[in-house]
DNA sequence: AGTTTTGTTGATTTTATAGTCAAAAAAGAT
DNA sequence: ATCTTTTTTGACTATAAAATCAACAAAACT
């Protein structure tokens, strides 16, 4: 019996191939969600039998969150980055969160799309992520939000809203690229379209959170 | 054979439980998308076998189409009410449709969810719902984005971008509840927080795409 | 080289769900 | 009250996908 989940220390034959099946889990279950995608389907685009998932994992809730512990790592990556800037001010950590939300949402889809998912329909799935991978990093990102809005640079709404609106936000043009394709014949995931992403979420999104000389 | 779809002129038993059950699928299939409700989940929910379900409706995509529908209905109002304010400055009518949405949002969270959930995935009931339901008025609403930029009083990102992060960062707190309430212990839908994310989509999300007086 | 452990597979079983159908029940017409 | 049509249902079929298993192949170990 393989060891799923606790790998061994070096990795053999087994670990590799675990490896594979999760990343192409990982790219289906977050373009399609976990009940367009089977078992058949993932085995084949890894290039296996479907039995051999069923080896290495035991079923495919298994393999779905063992996929979703991929993003896990990509959000401690980002945790790092916010650990390293932990002197700049809140709003500047924020922006920094932004930009990094950005680089790796276009990198990796699959972030927004099974947060929207999930976190539409609730359940035992979402509560995984929340304690898995999620919920640590958007506590600390209503965190900052908070630490903003007491310092008087952020207008005064519910920190939790802020955050996820400007997630969501961002996330929209990333997450419904179809959506974008089919209603306006407008593809926004080219290079001048990732750019003026950018510059549309630091620049409207977030400012738009950001009280003005005005205000103050 | 009853006639699913073209309502008969006045309306019997038939059409009552037809509607009923485009209902319940309505909230179901926007809650959780198309292929994690059943039929049974449906018929039980509604009180019925799921044979009647088939009685009413040829396959579970035309129950899928035909409750989408009543979206359609909801968005018709919309663009009414967008026709009553033609008068009005290309801004001016984008917050009058910010509003509704708002409204209808937390009226009909369907409506959020189920744009998320086929705008991703792609594929053909997106193609369904772009034709029917969403394509004219999103469309329409970049139009006037479009507008307001030349007219000097949006940043200049490209219209599309703007429709769709404005609308997928408004509909992020209502359609994310379940997240908020999982991860903050937050629930957005309250008076109070309906209240608090009314503001802050007119007064932080769309006002931060606004040119500031500055820029002028 | 021989033995054991790990990994892989084709064939099969099980399960969940969409869809059918003939008969019963209810509603409506005369 | 009887007949006709519409509506509903329980029982059934078909199908697709998950999960299992016994046999086989490859790797690792001695």
């Amino acid at each position: 019996m393989a060891a799923a989940g606790t790998a061994t220390v070096s990795a053999g034959k087994g670990e590799r191939t675990a490896a594979r099946i999760r990343e192409v889990a990982l790219d289906q279950f977050s373009r399609l969600g976990f009940e367009r995608v089977t078992m058949s389907d993932i085995a084949e685009a890894a290039g296996l039998s479907q039995a051999t998932l069923h080896y290495h994992f035991q079923d495919k809730d298994q393999l779905w969150r063992s996929a979703m512990l991929g993003l896990g790592e990509v959000i401690a990556e980002e945790e790092r980055m916010l650990d390293a800037a932990q002197d700049a001010s809140p709003l500047a950590q924020l922006r920094i969160a932004m930009r990094f939300f950005l680089r790796i949402s276009w990198k990796h889809p699959a972030l927004g799309r099974v947060v929207a998912l999930e976190g539409m329909a609730g359940g035992e799935r979402l509560a995984w992520l929340d304690e898995h991978v999620l919920g640590h990093r958007n506590r600390r990102l209503a965190a900052l939000a908070s630490a903003a809005i007491e310092a008087g640079v952020l207008k005064p709404f519910p920190p939790e809203m802020i955050v996820i609106t400007l997630q969501a936000g961002a996330a929209g043009v990333i997450n419904l690229a179809p959506l974008m394709r089919d209603t306006f014949g407008f593809d926004p995931d080219t290079a001048e379209g990732r750019a003026a992403h950018e510059s549309l979420v630091l620049d409207a999104l977030l400012s738009g959170f950001v009280k003005s000389e005005r205000d103050i």
